[in-house]
DNA sequence: GCATGTGAATAGGTTCACAGCC
DNA sequence: GGCTGTGAACCTATTCACATGC
């Protein structure tokens, strides 16, 4: 039901069902939902029910952290390539991958329908390297560089800053301690 | 100018005005805002006219790459303890940090004075660590285990989860592919 | 009877546009 | 003259509440 799927996500009974509504109707009136049709409804619409292909660029320890986190794997994200500029770096080889120069890295994305990249590389090497993936046919970027990255609106961009995520908890706790 | 501020945090004048007014009165009408007395009074609102202390629990590979990330020394979040259950890491020493077990979590939070956790373990260790951190006096969470943590409302928790950040790019992309 | 799906009501947040002040 | 700060207008999102259909 609704309600439940509500408790677990930290949200309302009416916005699961709204939230749904705006992709179709999945329940059964005075039944709830059936979980096993719901998720697989659901992964087709998130575009989860088929792998993607990733590209690792930046191969320092946050790249190595993401590359070993078994969870992408898991959920169907699949690292086919893992470029960096350090020449110490190159030819290294991580897992069934070997570290590949950032020369190499549209002949990369063209050959291996790399889809995703993962920007695990300085502030301002970041820019340069999106803007060549872009024009390489990559279709998103998560992106851990903490600067604001300029691509064509077609072109997703998650940001991941955790200096922003401890500023927040900071301003929260900060808030608290005033109204307090 | 509330206008170049705008084109700065991809936002609009209207927005970066109105947020600020949130807060109080900042600029001088015509002439806009001394940016040296903004950026002080946005860091004292933020709380990050200060430094934090910061302990790491679990000391795996995102352990290692946010401990090594020198961007959150910069900042001022201070990383004073490292804490990890693997027998074989307790003792280890991690740049001037010896890394603790978790039966010792408790007196190093009090001791130490830690304000904020960043919780960098499994999932099922993640709630049980959170609760105590709190017991002990925690005010903040960043969390990457990929659950939802269960701590009093006074207690901000962030999470960084990035299987939701790409099937964020997933999505996105799936969707501007049927669209057209 | 019971929970969904959805219009209507409400709340919240963004944009507009201008009075006020430098 | 020029840009801020802010009410008013607008738009989007959440909540309510009930008709609908199993």
């Amino acid at each position: 039901m609704s309600e439940e799927l509500a408790a677990r996500g930290q949200t309302t009974a009416a916005q699961v069902r709204k939230d749904l509504s705006h992709f179709g109707s999945f329940g059964k009136r005075g039944l709830g939902y059936r979980v096993r049709e719901l998720r697989a409804s659901l992964q087709r619409i998130i575009g989860v029910d088929r792998p993607w292909r990733v590209a690792l660029v930046g191969a320092g320890r946050i790249g190595l952290a993401l590359f070993e986190y078994p969870a992408f794997r898991a959920r169907g994200y699949e690292c086919v390539a893992i470029v960096d500029s350090d020449p110490e770096k190159i030819g290294t080889v991580w897992g069934n991958l070997t570290i590949r120069g950032p020369e190499e890295f549209e002949t990369i994305v063209a050959s291996l329908d790399v889809e995703l990249i993962i920007l695990a590389v300085p502030g301002p090497a970041a820019q340069e390297l999106a803007a060549r993936a872009v024009d390489a046919g990559v279709k998103g970027i998560l992106n851990f560089a903490p600067i604001r990255l300029n691509v064509p609106p077609r072109v997703p961009v998650e940001d991941v800053n955790l200096i922003m995520e401890l500023e927040a908890l900071s301003f929260a706790i900060t808030q608290a301690q005033r109204d307090a």
